[in-house]
DNA sequence: TTAGTTTGTCTATCGTATAAACTAAGTTTA
DNA sequence: TAAACTTAGTTTATACGATAGACAAACTAA
């Protein structure tokens, strides 16, 4: 056993990661801001900023405005130090996208697939990132790493255990794309990477402890708290769709009974409705069907038996329904708010937010895309 | 806004906790095995352990055995440096206990009350606590603190807002206590309180993720992730008694409906079996008892399905059953597991342990004891 | 102009961890 | 039994990073 030691390196290391993120964070800035805001000596501030000058993470623009005194020199975060791929592999999609350090996307690449065996998916995303890769422009890093969100179980070495919506068991996913590219790749669970999509990038970027409610075919449930990402165990958190709501319930494809997913997912719409499109159930509720405005509406009404017990379970800042079904926003979030507020604990929906996915489709993939530009940038401060 | 800074004081800060922490927990331990297991050289151990001789958390005994040169000096945890209280407040009893700072009970007081008001619980408390430090050893530090676990909603300003069960509402705990004895007081939720205690000193010490499901009148969840309690946003995290498991279920009397605690609790197997008291389901379950036997086994099996949602939502380490029900392991501990083996998905059973309390009714209190101790040691390591 | 202010750098100093020499006290071996 | 080796712990010198404060640069205000 070797316990963590402090050093005056780690002070360093951490001193220049703090300071890195102020400069992300409040992108123009000046050394004496940082200093300020730090409270890290200016002199501390000046060195830190001279070597992420030199490792180019940072850049000087000109002078900015005076506030009585010399012109600040203005800072900035490189974004384009380097890119990342971030990849979303659904049911019958597959997405790909070019970010830069900050989550913009360069490039987005769209693909759609009507059967998943691993192999062929393989194939697809070896091409889409590769297109990528040329397209991308020059810089210093280049690729910072990939990302893919899945819709199954992964564990912590980045193997897909179990995706039954893509027909995949023991996938060693992140062995094979690092051996195809050479450069560090993340694999989430597809629920995970949207929290983190979320809260760097979307409707949670002012909350602490989120949880992020992937409502697609299935159920899955992404758990940021103290804004980090929590994983559990072996990494299989959040698998909430199989949080079973009425014991006596309907079977579950999990082999159980009474699953959140069997009533609050699309797949249980689809089979109330009897359709085979979710789209189409919205344009009819937008041409005032009755049935599909009912439906959608119980569809409301689960989704709020079980976000009341993740609310009375977590305590969370905010929880954020994402996904599939937040297309269905205009008539399901009034029986999920009805449903809460009959249901949960008067004390717990004080201050607690609900709210919809910012990112739209883009939350996996960008949550993936920001996993990579986090390692990246830890590891990057840490070795100089 | 004022951003954590590192420094070197900080680096001390740590290392003496981090020494310190070895300490306590290998107790007959030498320098040179500190500076070994910990990574820090030898010279700074040196210095380190001096401090904290001098503050009189630690001692020194006499020399160990040689291991081929010269012999070490053993150096051991002061456990008397000072003295913790530990309160456990139920709907019919206060628990008061004297413990040192490795939680080991020195005196106990146990009161039976049949009544809760406010203020004849906060005079018993007080007249409780009097005697426990008037029968006190002398210290260098004497009372460091004390905690005190309530079944109810507690904000993280020691607020009482809610314990149905006691008939209390916006008690001002913590202040009262500090009020009446000037020492730092900790009030937390009796189910965080136990699940800390387990985790401490009972059955979850070897684990990092421990969910203990305390069981009693009502049903209240302690979450521990990374050895460390999870709060939620306000403190109110763990209400889980109240995660709806039967959409169409009976009515609950938090105004909700299907509740895990209006099927799984002592209260409902009680009014079920249609008696006062689950030590004499027991008695009579072990006499053979067929029906007391079958409703035992009923709420062992209610208690899985929730225990379900529990591991799918956090792929935890470990869950621990406490509280009075775990009087009734011996009958409810198979239907629990066959529960979980039918439901819970198959990856998350893996090197998932089921356990039971092993601290019994003490639990609570040396959770709370837990917390005080470890708040002191916090202080005391970080001014000197 | 001149004084004051703000930004950023440079130099000296301080605090902490570390390396290495050293002392202390044992064990092993010839 | 003495010499060589081992292990434990301390002392002294050094390295490294944050900080304080002096300083220079570049601006504003009067």
């Amino acid at each position: 056993m070797r316990t963590m030691t402090w050093n005056q390196h780690i002070v360093k290391k951490n001193n220049k990661a703090l300071v890195l993120q102020l400069i992300m964070e409040k992108d123009p800035i000046s050394r004496a801001d940082i200093a300020q805001v730090s409270g890290l000596h200016k002199a501390t501030v000046s060195s830190l900023v001279n070597e992420l000058l030199e490792e180019e993470l940072i850049f000087e623009s000109g002078p900015g405005e005076s506030s009585g005194g010399r012109r600040p020199v203005i800072l900035h975060f490189n974004k384009a130090a380097g890119y990342a791929v971030g990849i979303d592999i659904g049911v019958n999609y597959v997405l790909c996208v070019l970010t830069d350090l900050k989550g913009n996307i360069l490039i987005e690449k769209n693909q759609l697939v009507n059967r998943t065996p691993y192999p062929t998916i393989l194939g697809i995303v070896q091409n889409m990132v590769q297109s990528l890769i040329d397209e991308m422009p020059s810089s210093r890093y280049g690729i910072v790493g990939i990302g893919v969100g899945v819709p199954g179980i992964v564990n912590k070495e980045g193997c897909v255990l179990l995706a039954p919506n893509l027909g995949w068991t023991n996938i060693q996913l992140k062995m094979d794309l690092e051996n195809l590219f050479q450069v560090p790749v993340i694999i989430e669970n597809e629920a995970n990477a949207g929290a983190f999509g979320e809260q760097q990038f979307g409707a949670g970027q002012d909350y602490q402890n989120i949880i992020y409610i992937s409502a697609g075919i299935g159920i899955g449930v992404g758990i940021i708290l103290n804004k980090e990402l929590y994983q559990g165990k072996n990494g299989f958190s959040g698998e909430m769709g199989h949080m079973i709501i009425d014991i006596n319930g309907k079977p579950c494809s999990c082999g159980s009974r009474g699953c959140w997913e069997a009533y609050a997912s699309e797949n249980a719409l689809l089979e109330m409705a009897n359709t085979d499109s979710l789209e189409s159930m919205i344009a009819l509720a937008e041409d005032r069907n009755q049935t599909s405005h009912k439906l959608l509406g119980e569809i409301g009404t689960y989704l709020g038996y079980g976000i009341n017990n993740i609310i009375n379970t977590f305590n969370p800042d905010q929880v954020i329904i994402g996904n599939r079904l937040a297309l269905a926003k205009q008539w399901i979030e009034e029986p999920i708010r009805t449903t809460i507020q009959n249901h949960t604990l008067a004390h717990h929906q004080k201050e607690m937010r609900i709210d919809f996915s910012k990112l739209g489709k883009y939350s996996t993939a960008l949550g993936v895309s920001a996993f990579v530009v986090e390692r990246f940038i830890k590891e990057e401060v840490k070795t100089s």
